[in-house]
RNA sequence: GGCCCCAUGGUCAAGUGGCCUAAGACACCGCCCUUUCACGGCGGUAACCCGGGUUCGAAUCCCGGUGGGGUCACCA
């Protein structure tokens, strides 16, 4: 048996969105599963569209989810390049072939008349379908065509009757009645290939085996068959997966919030949860496992087990799969994603000193347990870098606004100035002696004690703070504290 | 609208004629743990779209309906 090979081929007109990004994965797997190639190819005809900001983007996007390509921008290849909008001269080669043995013409219909005429179609409640008054043109009408001024298209001959079936991995036979189907445009009037053959002529050149996409993509396929037909090309294996849709069932755009790969890491998320999400959208492996790898997916990856039925993505599942590997990987990765965030909110300078980096890797180990993401980690540490917080109202009112809560927190900061070590247990022994001393309950203490050193009412475990800010700061902000609500009561009075 | 695909709990899904009075995960609810919030542990609510067949037997096969989605460009 031949090598596997397949491809993704994005279209760089916009930035990887999470469909895009499972098609990739699963052929990705595909390939690492059978130790075949994966081919990145940047499907650019339509030059109008594409842009070198959406193939950075992309390139950017796998290379941050950690998808390698075996061939394909940035790393070349036996089939180069692997931008399309390089190799129109071989679209042209294959058209003017198709041209010469009769199965292609040329047309002159422009696209106002095509547009008229598929009105028309529609109001007569008909298939919009070219009527093919083109095929027969005599050298004569040609040339008296193009006296007019009128550029051809390039156009591929398709029977009229019979069917073209589709043997799809994933679906089955699909048959499609070639009535339906028109001569499509192969070539536009400006002499650049259109999609549905540059594609077949790409895949057939880049010996592509597998065909793994979207859906979307399925009644598209009767046509490339055509061109590969056309071509007399063997056909390589078509498998069509289930699409991603939004919460609302929809097709997944903009309006349904973080859609691409891009806004997915500026959210916070971990690339690895991302990738697995997603590999549980429409494929489930043999075991029961939630938490999977990469490796744990090429492992397991097989097209059997992709499932037909779309999937409506869902965000909960996602965050908690993030949220598990941010407690799982290094502490130091995690530190270092987290900085940047950091010192855009001005929380941090710019530069800082070693032993500076391990205070903010201790914050981020006391705070992660507790949140989802790498944003989250963010919001929920500020106190940790400014003394400069307000106190939350309601707090306010439920902690400092007690009868004797100046007084407490005066014992308590007088207690904690002869803790030494200020370490967990200490600073925990410490506080419960004085809670058993004055017998109250031990929230009446921890709670405005927390209040005091955050600002917060939720925050890690009161001593993780306590002892992660310090002993002077720690001291320094019951001091404020108390200030705060012997103020508090003048004011009253 | 034509053509095509799909149909198990709110979501992802296992299930390929008897093992199903249907797994597992997320979410949700309750309890436990606990100084708060999380984490963790335990438990719970919740599904085979409808109607016909086929069969001794159907979530699984067939037909019809309904619903959802995709696609109908000189976009990809």
């Amino acid at each position: 048996m031949s090598e596997v090979r397949v491809r993704f081929a994005p279209s760089p007109t916009g930035s990887l969105h999470i469909g895009g990004a499972r098609t990739a994965l699963f052929n990705w797997l595909f390939a690492r599963n059978n130790k075949g190639k994966f081919v990145l190819r940047i499907d650019d005809t339509d030059t109008a569209r594409s842009t070198s900001d959406s193939i950075e983007q992309i390139l950017s996007a796998f290379k941050w989810l950690g998808i390698n390509w075996d061939e394909g921008p940035e790393v070349g290849g036996p089939y180069a390049p692997y931008y399309q909008s390089q190799r129109f001269d071989l679209y042209r080669k294959a058209a003017e072939q198709l041209l010469a043995e009769e199965k292609a013409y040329y047309c002159y219909c422009t696209p106002k008349e095509l547009e008229e005429r598929r009105k028309e179609a529609m109001a007569a409640k008909k298939a919009p379908r070219y009527d093919g008054r083109c095929r027969h043109l005599s050298p004569a009408e040609r040339g008296k065509l193009e006296a007019a001024g009128r550029k051809p298209v390039i156009r591929l001959y398709i029977p009229d009757s019979g069917e073209t079936v589709v043997h799809d991995y994933c679906r089955g036979d699909v048959s499609f009645a070639n009535g339906l189907l028109d001569d499509f445009i192969i070539m536009k009037s400006n002499g650049d290939p259109t999609y549905n053959f540059a594609t077949v002529v790409d895949d057939v050149e880049m010996k592509i085996t597998h065909i793994l996409r979207a859906e979307e993509h399925l009644s598209n396929t009767p046509r490339q068959i055509m061109v590969y037909q056309a071509l007399a090309k063997p056909l390589p294996v078509f498998a069509h997966v289930s699409m991603i849709l939004a919460p609302d069932r929809s097709k997944l755009s903009k309006r349904h919030g973080a859609t691409s790969v891009e806004e997915f890491r500026e959210q916070g998320y971990l690339p690895e949860a991302l990738l697995n999400y997603l590999a549980l959208l429409g494929w489930s492996p043999e075991d029961d496992s939630e938490i999977l790898s990469l490796a744990d997916m090429v492992r397991q990856f097989s097209l059997d087990r992709v499932g037909k039925t779309a999937a409506i993505y869902d965000l909960k599942k996602l965050t908690w799969l993030n949220g598990h590997y941010l407690n799982e990987t290094a502490p130091d990765r995690v530190t270092n994603q987290v900085i940047p965030l950091l010192k855009e909110r001005r929380l941090i300078p710019e530069e800082f000193p070693q032993n500076y980096y391990y205070y903010i890797m201790e914050v981020v180990g006391t705070v992660r347990t507790r949140v989802k993401t790498i944003n989250e980690i963010v919001d929920a540490s500020t106190y940790f870098f400014s003394d400069d917080f307000e106190y939350d109202q309601k707090g306010v009112n439920k902690h400092f606004c007690k009868l004797g809560v100046a007084k407490l927190l005066k014992q308590a900061r007088y207690v904690l100035e002869k803790v030494d070590p200020f370490n967990m247990e200490l600073t925990e022994f410490a506080y419960r002696e004085l809670i058993e001393e004055l017998g109250i309950k031990s929230g009446d203490l921890i709670h405005p004690t927390r209040l005091a050193l955050s600002g917060r009412t939720m925050t890690p475990g009161l001593f993780d703070v306590m002892v992660t800010l310090g002993k002077e700061k720690s001291i320094g902000r019951l001091d404020r504290a108390i200030d705060f609500i012997e103020n508090l009561k003048m004011n009253n009075e």
